[in-house]
DNA sequence: TGTACATCAGTGAACGCGCGTTCACTGATGTAC
DNA sequence: TGTACATCAGTGAACGCGCGTTCACTGATGTAC
């Protein structure tokens, strides 16, 4: 991150700046309105000098959904390393530690999971690793539970047909995971689930005031999530 | 919709054309880019002429908005009114009549679902009445289930809590339903599920060759959202 | 039925704005001998 | 240790573009008497 010689420290740091503003940028104008003059305004140069630093706007926009993927899955890895060792909460701790970071960070929370900028194509090698973090994490996390025999399985478990089974088959062999068919589709319910209800907070989309505490909805959320994976949930029995 | 002298014939003309093209552009090119003047320009008019039919460009993206909602919870309408009458079957219609429209209108679900767009915030008057029909129609298709017995309570039901147990009063209220508080909790759980997945989908957030099916996946997902509720699922037994 | 007036759709020019990107350049920093 | 050269950060001007919105206007359509 930082090299030896001055100049290449005050590169670094340049660098991080330019990310830092757009991270703000990106807050407050959303990304289809982030630019790259505008980014220079704020660092105190002209226009032209930030591609002393960045190729183009969408190499920028590559360098804040890096960021934001990194953060989230980060704050992601915070919340599992503080929290209780509990094979029982895993989900809920992943589940709260997303969805705090989805609310601090609204305008990067959209940037990777709302609306595909237009005219914008995240590069797969500089993204996907990041990306995968939080499923991976979240899949692990799973995986505890069902080791700790915490899980009910169905009976008999249901065949899932193909191709779905090559795919969970390729995914499980990529992650040296130890779960079953049936868990790893419930596991990916409760992953589109789980965002499927920090995006509806962060965006607004239930009405302004159908709920006066949606930290509370989220709890709720998060039983019913567990539920789909087979772990009893005290509040549900 | 329609005047009865030519000239306000032709006026409903040009206030549809302008809705269609607006549709168009939001397609190629987004929200955040659609312009009045890319809407002239293929009207065939002069720019200024535009403002004779909408105030602004906020007021061209609520009117996007409406046109939006509506067609969306007619086309989960059609579906329900199409498919068989069997009250275990609901959510699955519903789920999928959501799923095929946001495919096949992308740009238009994610004006709806996705990020919001900066600096515009929907009228409530206008916005509100559309935007709630999937939500109402997908409760009411929930309290078919429940009224012919098909959904297992949990045993003791547990207590949500204020304010949920309120705002959960407020709203069977207002759409006169008969769904007791802890399958009313579910429900919000399926109906932000449901999107969770769409979502997931529509802006290609699994992994670009992860599912080589994605229909299949939603199956096994509306499986567990159906599990949520407590109906029985023939693939989960 | 015919005329005078009001309404309205659309024009064209203008305002002031912001954008991404390129290019030749200056002057400071770093490096090889 | 000192000098010659190479590298690099940042400048300032320019290119061509698109945007929302206002305004005075022309000419066609509609209406009241």
């Amino acid at each position: 991150m930082t090299g030896t010689t001055p100049r290449a420290r005050a590169r670094a740091r340049t660098m991080e700046d330019i990310v830092r503003i757009g991270r703000e940028h990106l807050a407050v104008h959303g990304a289809a309105a982030l630019s790259l003059r505008a980014v220079a305004r704020d660092l105190g140069v002209v226009s032209s000098a930030v591609y002393r630093y960045v190729r183009s706007r969408d190499e920028l926009l590559t360098l804040l959904v890096v960021d934001g993927y990194t953060e989230l899955a980060d704050a992601v890895d915070a919340a599992l390393a503080a929290g209780p060792d509990d094979p029982a909460q895993g989900v809920r701790v992943v589940g709260r530690a997303v969805r705090e970071w989805a609310l601090a960070e609204p305008a990067r929370y959209g940037l990777l999971f709302g609306t595909p900028v237009p005219g914008y194509e995240a590069p797969a090698e500089q993204t996907v690793a990041p990306g995968t973090r939080v499923i991976y994490t979240l899949l692990r996390v799973i995986e505890k539970a069902y080791a700790a025999g915490l899980l009910t399985a169905p009976d008999p478990a249901p065949a899932l047909g193909e191709p779905l089974t090559g795919d969970i088959a390729r995914i499980r062999a990529e992650l040296g995971l130890e779960l079953p068919d049936w868990l790893m589709a419930r596991a990916i319910s409760v992953w589109t689930g789980l965002f499927g209800a920090v995006t509806f907070d962060v965006f607004d989309q239930y009405g302004a005031d159908t709920f006066g505490d949606r930290a509370q909805l989220f709890e709720r959320h998060l039983d019913n999530l567990d539920g789909i994976l087979g772990l009893p949930v005290p509040s549900r029995e």
